[in-house]
RNA sequence: UGGGCUAUCGCCAAGCGGUAAGGCACAGGACUUUGACUCCUGCAUUCGCUGGUUCGAAUCCAGCUAGCCCAGCCA
C-alpha cells in the first residue's frame, strides 16, 4: 500500500546530505512535546514525520517529554499523549525520557557556561529585563549586572539552587549579545527561580531550566542528529547552534524546521476549544468534530489513514491548511477493502412486497465487502416487509433518477429486483408505505441476466431489524463565512453541525458482529461506533465521512 | 518599522538553468449488486509583481508587493 515517493521532501534533501558529507552516519529523530494538553492533528504530523524518518533511515526515534516548566504540567497528559502516539503507530521502543530527568546534567552545562564567563546572574526583575530586552527595532542595552566576576556567579547560582532565593528574584542569563538584531540572542534567559513540585522531580529542584537552554541539551544528550521543529523556532535556531558550540558536545545535533499543517474549517485554538466545550456546543475536547487525536478516534478515524493524510500533505515551509476533504479521502481509501459494508437506514418508510407470502421469510447470503471477498459473508433475512430510506423512493422522480417510483424496478441490495406498484399517503401528504411486487427469478447470485436495472437500494428486516441512533456530523466551522468573525472576534459556527437520527435501523446481527470499530455503510457513507455512548440500548454510530454521491436532487 | 521565513491550479505539493510531476477537489464518459469503488478524459502557454543576466529563467541577480513568526522568568 505503500505509495512509491517520487520526489523527497526538504528534509529528507537535507539529511541525505548530511549523510553524504558525512556529518553524520546515522540518524535519530524524537517526538518532544510538553505534557501540558491532549495531542492533536498538529501533532500527528510531527510524530509521523518524526517517525518516519527515522524508519526511513534505518535510525533511531525516541519519545521525549519537554517537561522543564512545572506550572504547566501534568502526568495526567503524559498518559494520554502516550497512548495517543502508540495509536497512531509511533514506536519510541525502550527509548522514553523526560528532559527532567537531565536536570543534573543541565546544571552542569550552566556551571560550565559560568566558568566560561558566557553566563552570569542577574538580579533584573521581569519589568526590567524586559526594559533593557530593547525592542524589535531598537537594541537592547547591557544588563548591570552582566559584569559579576565567574566565582560570584557561581555563588549565586548554587544559592539559587539552594532556594535561597524567592521566585523571581534571580535568572541566569547567557551572555551574548544585547544588540543582536535577533532578540532571541539578547543575554537569553537560561534558567529561573520557581519553587514548586513539579510532576516527575517533585520538590528536588527550585530553579527550571528554560526551552532554549534545556531543548539542545536534551538532544545533545539523546544523540539526536536531526531536530525538526516548526517554523517559529527558526530563529532560535543561533541560540540552539550557540548552546551546543558553547557546551562542547562533540557530535551535535541540527534543528530543520516545516511549517504546521492546519485544517479548513476547523477550530483549533485552545481557548475557542474552551469556549465551544463552555457553551456546551461540542461535548469535550474529544467531540468528534474537533481535531485531537483523540476526537478523530472517536469519529473512527484509523491509524492508518491519519498517516497517509500526512504523507499525501507532505512537508514545506509553506504555510498552508489543508482540505478536510483530503482527510476524508484518506479514510474512505484505508477502510473501503478493509471493512464490511452494512446495510441501514437512516430516515425509514415501509416498503411492502404484495407478491411475498406473508409470515413467511428466508436468509440470504450478502457479501460482507463485494470487493474483498476475503471478508467472508453473512446472512440477513428477508421478509414482506422492510425499511428503505425515504431519499429512495419519489413519487414523482426528477430525470436521471432511477431509483424507486411507480412503474420503475430496482434491485434490493443482496436480495430481488423489486418493482413499484403504488404507495400510500397520509393526510399530510408523506409518503408512508410503498407497494411492491419481487421478481423470484432475480435473486441475487442466481446468475440472472434477462434484464438490467439502473439502481440498487438499502434495506432492512421490519421485524428483525435493530433500533438505532445516528449522529451526523458536519464541521462545526461555517463553509462560506470562514473559521472567524472578522467583527467580532468569534466562531461562524455551523448551525448543523450535529444532527441526530433517532428513528434509524441497522441489520440484524450487526449486534453481534464484532467489527463495529468502524465499517462502512448506508449507501457510501462511512460510519462507526462513538466509543462513548455504545454502551446505550440503542446502538449509537457517527457518520464519520459525508456522503459521497454524485445525483443530487434538482431544487 | 529591526530580524527571520514564505509565495507554483480552488486545496496540498514536486521542480534546484533546458522549456510546468503527482494527489485532493471539480467536470465529462465507461463499467457497476452501493449514483460508491474501479477505469478513461479534461483541468496553470504559466510559476506574487517589475526589471536584468542568458541561446534559454519557476529556477540566477536586483528592486518591489503580500503573508507568517519574534520584544514570556511559556514551549
Amino acid at each position: 500500500m505503500e505509495n512509491e515517493k517520487i520526489s523527497k521532501n526538504f528534509i529528507e534533501q537535507e539529511i541525505d546530505k548530511d549523510l553524504a558529507e558525512g556529518v553524520y552516519d546515522t540518524v535519530c529523530t524524537r517526538f518532544p512535546p510538553e505534557p501540558n494538553g491532549y495531542l492533536h492533528i498538529g501533532h500527528a504530523k510531527s510524530i509521523i514525520l518524526n517517525y518516519g524518518l527515522a524508519k526511513e533511515y534505518n535510525g533511531k526515534f525516541n519519545m521525549r517529554f519537554d517537561d522543564t516548566n512545572p506550572t504547566k504540567e501534568k502526568t495526567e497528559f503524559v498518559e494520554s499523549i502516550l497512548n495517543d502516539i502508540k495509536w497512531l503507530g509511533a514506536d519510541w521502543e525502550d527509548r522514553l525520557f523526560f528532559a527532567s530527568d537531565y536536570f543534573e546534567q543541565m546544571y552542569e552545562g550552566a556551571v560550565k557556561l559560568i566558568k566560561k564567563g558566557k553566563a552570569y546572574v542577574s538580579d533584573l526583575s521581569a519589568d526590567e529585563i524586559r526594559e533593557y530586552r530593547g525592542t524589535l527595532t531598537e537594541p537592547g542595552k547591557k544588563d548591570p549586572y552582566s559584569d559579576r566576576c565567574v566565582e560570584e556567579n557561581l555563588e549565586l547560582f548554587e544559592n539559587m539552587r539552594k532556594g535561597l532565593y524567592p521566585d523571581g528574584s534571580k535568572v541566569l542569563r547567557a551572555k551574548i549579545d544585547m544588540a543582536s538584531s535577533n532578540i532571541n540572542m539578547r543575554d537569553p534567559i537560561l534558567y529561573r527561580v520557581a519553587h514548586m513540585t513539579h510532576h516527575n522531580t517533585g520538590d528536588k529542584w527550585c530553579i527550571y531550566p528554560m526551552y532554549d537552554f534545556a531543548h539542545p541539551i536534551e538532544d545533545a544528550i539523546e544523540g539526536i542528529t536531526h531536530s525538526i521543529c516548526t517554523l517559529e523556532f527558526e530563529d532560535h535556531r543561533p541560540l540552539y547552534d550557540w548552546v551546543v558550540r558553547e557546551l562542547e558536545y562533540p557530535h551535535p545535533p541540527r534543528q530543520i524546521e516545516f511549517a504546521k499543517m492546519y485544517l479548513t474549517n476547523v477550530v483549533t485554538g485552545k481557548r475557542y476549544i474552551k469556549k465551544l466545550v463552555e457553551d456546551g456546543i461540542v461535548d469535550g475536547w474529544d467531540d468528534p468534530r474537533l481535531v485531537s487525536i483523540a476526537a478523530l478516534r472517536r469519529r473512527g478515524f484509523t491509524p492508518e489513514s491519519i498517516r497517509m493524510f500526512v504523507e499525501l500533505c507532505g512537508v514545506s515551509k509553506a504555510n498552508s491548511s489543508a482540505d478536510y476533504a483530503m482527510l476524508e479521502y484518506c479514510l474512505r481509501e484505508d477502510l473501503k477493502l478493509k471493512k464490511s459494508r452494512m446495510m441501514a437506514v437512516l430516515d425509514p418508510i415501509r416498503l411492502v412486497i404484495d407478491n411475498y407470502p406473508e409470515g413467511q421469510s428466508e436468509m440470504l447470503v450478502a457479501a460482507n465487502n463485494m470487493e474483498n471477498p476475503e471478508l467472508g459473508t453473512r446472512e440477513v433475512p428477508f421478509e414482506r416487509e422492510l425499511y428503505i430510506e425515504r431519499e429512495d423512493f419519489m413519487e414523482e422522480p426528477p430525470k436521471k433518477y432511477f431509483r424507486l417510483f411507480p412503474g420503475n424496478e430496482v434491485r434490493l441490495m443482496h436480495a430481488y429486483f423489486v418493482k413499484c406498484v403504488g404507495f400510500e399517503k397520509d393526510e399530510e401528504g408523506k409518503v408512508t408505505v410503498v407497494h411492491c411486487t419481487y421478481d423470484p427469478e432475480t435473486k441475487a447470485g442466481s446468475g440472472f441476466s434477462g434484464r438490467k436495472v439502473k439502481g440498487t437500494i438499502h434495506w432492512v428486516p421490519v421485524h428483525s431489524a435493530v433500533a438505532a441512533e445516528a449522529r451526523l456530523y458536519e464541521n462545526i466551522v461555517d463553509e462560506e463565512k470562514g473559521v472567524y468573525n472578522e467583527e467580532d472576534g468569534s466562531l461562524n459556527l455551523n448551525p448543523d453541525s450535529l444532527t441526530v437520527l433517532k428513528n434509524c435501523y441497522i441489520e440484524p446481527g450487526i449486534q453481534g458482529a464484532k467489527a463495529y470499530d468502524s465499517f462502512q455503510f448506508v449507501r457510501n457513507g462511512f460510519f462507526c461506533v462513538d466509543y462513548k455512548d455504545s454502551t446505550k440500548e440503542k446502538l449509537v454510530f457517527n457518520r464519520i465521512v459525508s456522503l459521497k454521491s454524485s445525483f443530487k436532487l434538482p431544487k
